[in-house]
RNA sequence: GCCUGGAUAGCUUAGUGGUAAAGCACACCCUUGGUAAGGGUGAGACCGUGGGUUCAAUCCCCACUCCAGGCUCCA
């Protein structure tokens, strides 16, 4: 007991729950005496256990499991660490080939295997820490039932994981509840189509979102902002079709490691063609088009392209994991030394957008090949290295925090890559920079250097936000459909308080309208209150009032989203704000 | 794709082995209101699709489709 006190209190937590998922054990071996134990961390957010199990457990089992988790906790048993010769080990664990498997695994790094015992009832091959006994567990709940691959290989055996959450308190608990409740109100699925920006329709087919005129409107925004920074920034914009022939995706590579995500190929003619996964062999060709000179480098294409992949019809949802999806791509061909400058240039550029965006909550992951997998990647360990090496100098450079993953390079090279998490707590990958040191050489695109020798460019890929339908998802989850001025699609809404009011509205309207400035006018004959009411649920940023007062004086009463009444100002004044507002992105 | 659930009006949900209820939204009428829901009336559902069990299925069983959570995969 005392030890625990002196534990971190975050230590202390991790304690608790994997203690907790020890308690989770014991009682699934009471109430189903079949099954087996694989394995279960104590996670972030709480702990799971995956069990090997023929029968079926739902979600309406786990207050059953709960009231059995809770009387191991009330008998407070001692738990305790043993640390056990392997033979011994090898025996206790003798029916269950996960534990042998595990147990391999602890030979191999020639480490004692240890096991923790809850009283002398249950036992299991566990690195710890625990806290001291049953009791010490504070609330918990169990949360969901998941089907999980053992070592998540998708070719081993399908497992029944049990997901749950320990806290030290009960308010501590109760808030996190709450918080899952509350942040699934801000889920894009739900508000997308509640606040009309766009909809999946199931005749046209799942993971092919339809965006609305309201959600056009933040496409556009969005993109337009882009060309924005991009035409500061030297990009040439482009256009590519969606579809080309086969034959390029095998000179590439893309073929080989990118198969099972292109859609079945297509005969025109004696021809066979894809649709497009990515953009980057159409951008490849623009620069392949005719003979290019050092001078012209670093060439900076650009394009929003629209790509087609087959997802898993599992792994589809919303608008963070569609069948279609835009990216907002690059592609940089430039010369060796350009390489430290051009990434510099892109993370910038990143780095305004989520700026823009008010994104701050992010991270960095730099991904790296994983040098034992030779099928995922082009086989050229020291090109790899190089590359990888590269790219860590410009991210240690960048100064931004970052971690490393292996693993998740593209199969042409290594990434920079920008992830956010979403309402519900799931991390995406949003921007990629990604250093290219293959392809130019495969495909045989040079330049001609200023010693007039040929010579291969290096590539950077860019996905600015990486996906445009992403993007608006996660955004319509980060500002919980409450976009900020320059991105909503209704900025103004006019509402006249009485019929007799309507063609001065209508005078006010056109005038916003005139100056460029999104604005709708609600003369539906429902009361003024009602109007304001839907205004705030439709999430526009500024209502304006008119009545007999207004008329009179010839000016408008103002109302800002979730706030109260601004009071009276001219229309010009509130105009020239708005605009101010919007050139500002606030 | 795999594991576990779910599907009732445009939306959110109630309900039953004898073809269904409410609120919101919609239409019409009354109301002309000063900063988050004025009142009334009406229309709207082969209860996801296809089979099976049954005298009878929206309800029970099976398959499929779609959705959700997770796994795998990924921008």
């Amino acid at each position: 007991m005392k030890q625990s006190q002196e534990t971190p209190r975050s230590q202390k937590l991790q304690a608790m729950r994997h203690s907790a998922e020890h308690v989770l054990e014991q009682a699934m071996l009471k109430l189903y005496p079949g099954l087996m134990m694989a394995m279960g961390p104590a996670i972030e957010d709480g702990f799971y256990f995956d069990f090997d199990f023929s029968g079926k457990i739902s979600e309406q089992d786990l207050p059953n499991i709960e009231a059995e988790m809770k009387n191991i906790i009330k008998k407070n048993l001692p738990i305790r660490k043993e640390a056990c010769p392997m033979k011994k080990a090898r025996e206790l664990f003798n029916h269950n080939p996960y534990k042998q498997e595990w147990l391999d695994e602890i030979e191999k790094k020639g480490e004692t295997p240890t096991l923790y015992w809850t009283g002398s009832e249950f036992v299991d091959l566990c690195a710890g820490p625990h806290v001291a006994s049953t009791g010490e567990i504070g609330p918990f709940k169990l949360l969901t039932v998941a089907g999980a691959y053992w070592h998540g290989d998708e070719n081993q055996k399908m497992l029944t994981r049990i997901y749950g959450t320990a806290f030290e308190t009960k308010p501590e608990l109760d808030r996190y509840l709450w918080q899952i409740e509350e942040a699934k109100k801000r889920d894009h699925r739900k508000l997308g189509p509640k606040l009309d920006l766009f909809v999946i329709n199931e005749d046209i087919g799942k993971g092919l979102p339809l965006l609305t005129p309201k959600g056009t409107v933040v496409r556009n925004e969005i993109l337009a902002y882009e060309k924005e920074l991009e035409g500061r920034t030297g990009f040439q914009e482009v256009w590519t079709p969606h579809i080309a022939k086969s034959d390029l995706y095998k000179r590439t590579g893309h073929w080989d490691h990118y198969r099972e995500i292109m859609y079945a190929p297509f005969g025109i003619e004696s021809e066979t063609y894809v649709l497009k996964p990515m953009n980057c062999p159409h951008h490849y060709m623009i620069y392949a088009s005719r003979p290019r000179s050092y001078r012209e480098l670093p060439l900076r294409l650009s394009e929003p392209g629209t790509c087609y992949r087959y997802e898993k019809s599992g792994e589809l949802g919303g608008l963070t994991r569609v069948r279609s999806l835009t990216i907002d791509d690059s592609h940089i061909l430039m010369r060796e030394e350009q390489i430290d400058a051009e990434f510099e240039l892109c993370i910038n550029l990143v780095l305004a957008m989520f700026k823009a965006f008010g994104l701050n909550k992010y991270w960095v992951r730099l991904s790296l090949n994983d040098p034992a997998d030779h099928a995922k990647y082009i086989a050229d360990p020291k090109t790899w290295k190089k590359a990888g090496r590269k790219l860590e100098e410009i991210v240690k450079k960048s100064r931004l925090t970052y971690e490393i993953a292996k693993g998740e390079a593209s199969f042409y090279g290594p990434k920079i890559d920008f992830m956010v998490k979403d309402a519900i707590g799931r991390a995406w990958q949003m921007s990629t920079l990604q250093l290219d040191l293959f392809m130019a050489k495969k495909l045989g695109l040079v330049y001609t250097d200023a010693d007039g020798s040929e010579k291969h460019p290096v590539i950077l890929h860019r996905g600015l936000t990486g996906s445009l339908e992403r993007t608006i998802g996660l955004l319509i989850e980060h500002y919980a459909g409450a976009f900020p001025l320059w991105l909503s699609p209704t900025q103004v809404i006019v509402i006249p308080i009485a019929d007799r009011h309507h063609s001065y509205a209508k005078k006010v309207s056109a005038s916003l309208n005139d100056k460029h400035l999104r604005v709708e006018l609600d003369d539906r004959p429902s009361s003024m209150q009602k109007r304001i009411r839907d205004a705030e649920l439709a999430k526009v940023p500024f209502m304006i009032i008119v009545g007999d007062n207004e008329r009179i004086k010839g000016d408008i009463s103002v109302r800002t989203r979730g706030k109260a009444d601004l009071g009276r100002m001219s229309l010009a004044t509130l105009e020239k704000k708005l605009l101010k507002q919007i050139a500002e992105k606030r």
